[in-house]
DNA sequence: CAGTATCCTTATGGATACTG
DNA sequence: CAGTATCCATAAGGATACTG
């Protein structure tokens, strides 16, 4: 289904926010906008790779493998994985709490468009050293 | 060669900016954020998959192929694609002035990741049509 | 543990005016 | 035509404190 509930609290991404209207209204101008506005924000193809290829984390799983990524960073990449259907949140029962993230079979859908950034990315590296020596 | 010049202006796209320092310092975690600082931006798929699949374009070609970007977005965001060796820049000595835009091999060579951007995002839109029915 | 809420700084991006 | 430069409104994102 179509989550048309329109987040309006202050951490909404905006250019994101704008592509999900704009589908439900039916008027965007391509299909590769709203995969791309999927995949942008700084974290998120880094942890759909690690959910993808390593299996299902934990809030804090995820935490220690980017020390670097603010708490709230975190919380908002992976809320708006789970609103566009690429990640699922798991919410036990236990006390204290624990929660697990995992890809959706969506989500392993578009893992080959990470893995062919991460190819690309590495060859265009490697050429861009070769250029400086 | 890898462009070190680093833009202070108003305009850097900061994070883009970070990861091409970071890249300079070989201090990044993983080549994937580098393909993807080069994909993001609000226009950059839509202006690649022009270039690459129709030819060059001129400055003017593009404000009327996006009635809806202003001067100033489409001139950073090409600005950005040539930074990054993706796009080319040709100056004709005319007047007035003609500047023709055009992939690089380097360009062509992420294409692909942005067909499969458009495939994926297209299966999907279907999709979550089917299930709003 | 896994979040929210609030405050505040920095970055993004539109509108407009100017230039070779 | 193809840009720059400047001003300004809005959005993103860090730090910190609080909650079930």
């Amino acid at each position: 289904m179509i989550n048309i509930i329109k987040d309006d609290g202050e951490m909404a991404d905006h250019l994101r926010q704008e592509i999900r209207t704009r589908l439900i209204e039916k008027d965007y101008h391509c299909a590769k906008e709203y995969t791309l506005s999927i995949l942008s924000g700084k974290w998120k193809v880094v942890i759909l790779w690690h959910l993808g290829v390593e299996g299902p984390h934990r809030f804090s799983d995820l935490q220690k493998l980017f020390p670097k990524i603010s708490h709230k960073m975190l919380t908002s990449q992976l809320r708006e994985l789970t609103e566009d259907g690429i990640v699922h949140r798991e919410v036990y029962p236990d006390v204290p709490p624990k929660v697990e993230y995992s890809m959706t079979t969506v989500g392993m859908s578009i893992l080959p468009i990470v893995e062919m950034m991460y190819t690309w990315g590495s060859k265009r590296i490697e050429q861009l050293k070769q250029e400086t020596q």
